[in-house]
DNA sequence: GAAATATACTGAGGTTACCTCACTATGAGG
DNA sequence: CCTCATAGTGAGGTAACCTCAGTATATTTC
């Protein structure tokens, strides 16, 4: 494999996002619970219950790709639709009480992962990296 | 909801990863050619003919995948397979001369596509982010 | 205050890029 | 030869997306 050093930046961009995502694959295994779903209670913990539209916009997926994550999520009973209250078009996605400490757990778990993955990096090389992707994503 | 600036390492990571995924399948319209067909014809224009499982260690996907993008590529008439003289098991793929001027019009606006994205950083902050991904790709 | 228009969600059905498992053909070592 | 490993592929499956059309409700406009 003596190609790896020809590399464009998007490429081994791309090389590392794919590494992320199998070791967080393992990561979640414990819970067996798919990466897209362990996003979406990601965000809901943080954001606290919001529309389906609103979840969809946090995720920048589509909304019917939403609607099959909280499928999936409520299956399991972590989280639970409800009316809102404002808007009956509308409902609302909230984690359930196990939601929320299955939601816990991933996370402490998430940033250990974190930890072992980008600990080859020297503190700078981490703030560095932090800044310039937040830079990137706008 | 301060939702953004709370995002671990590896969501703004994603974050990123996702754009660059549009970004890239846009880039590739004009071909009409898939992301991951794309990807193994540069590794094949990179490296030149090689046997179906090399490949698959190139992309780092199983030889089984490996067969799907080949078949792709060739009924679009960009690469061929041909029996490898040294081993009668083995075949050898290798870009057709249609699928050699495609993958150099592709590398082409690939790298456009990157001095599109990635120029709104400084060229200290580019050369970091290189040599920070690279390390962590290992 | 009815009609036109926009918005929130979901059913149906599709795509991409992967995977595993089992099989055939061939090669390599004893 | 006989066994065992390796190269590729058929069959069939999955995750995570998508679009398009339809229903229910809200909002605007005349």
């Amino acid at each position: 494999m003596a190609d790896d050093d020809e590399e464009t930046l998007p490429e081994t961009f791309w090389a590392v996002a794919h590494q992320l995502r199998h070791l967080r694959k393992e990561t979640l295994a414990p819970w067996d619970i798919a990466p897209s779903q362990a996003r979406a209670l990601g965000v809901l913990m943080r954001g606290g219950p919001m529309r389906l539209n609103e979840l969809s916009e946090h995720l920048r997926i589509a909304a019917r790709s939403t609607t099959e994550v909280v499928d999936a999520l409520q299956d399991r009973g972590l989280v639970e639709r409800r009316p809102d209250p404002a808007d009956r078009r509308a409902t609302l996605v909230a984690p359930t009480g196990e939601g929320t400490r299955v939601g816990e757990a991933i996370r402490a778990s998430r940033d250990a992962e974190a930890e072992a993955y980008f600990n080859i990096l020297s503190p700078e090389e981490r703030v560095s990296l932090a800044g310039i992707l937040r830079k990137l994503r706008r």
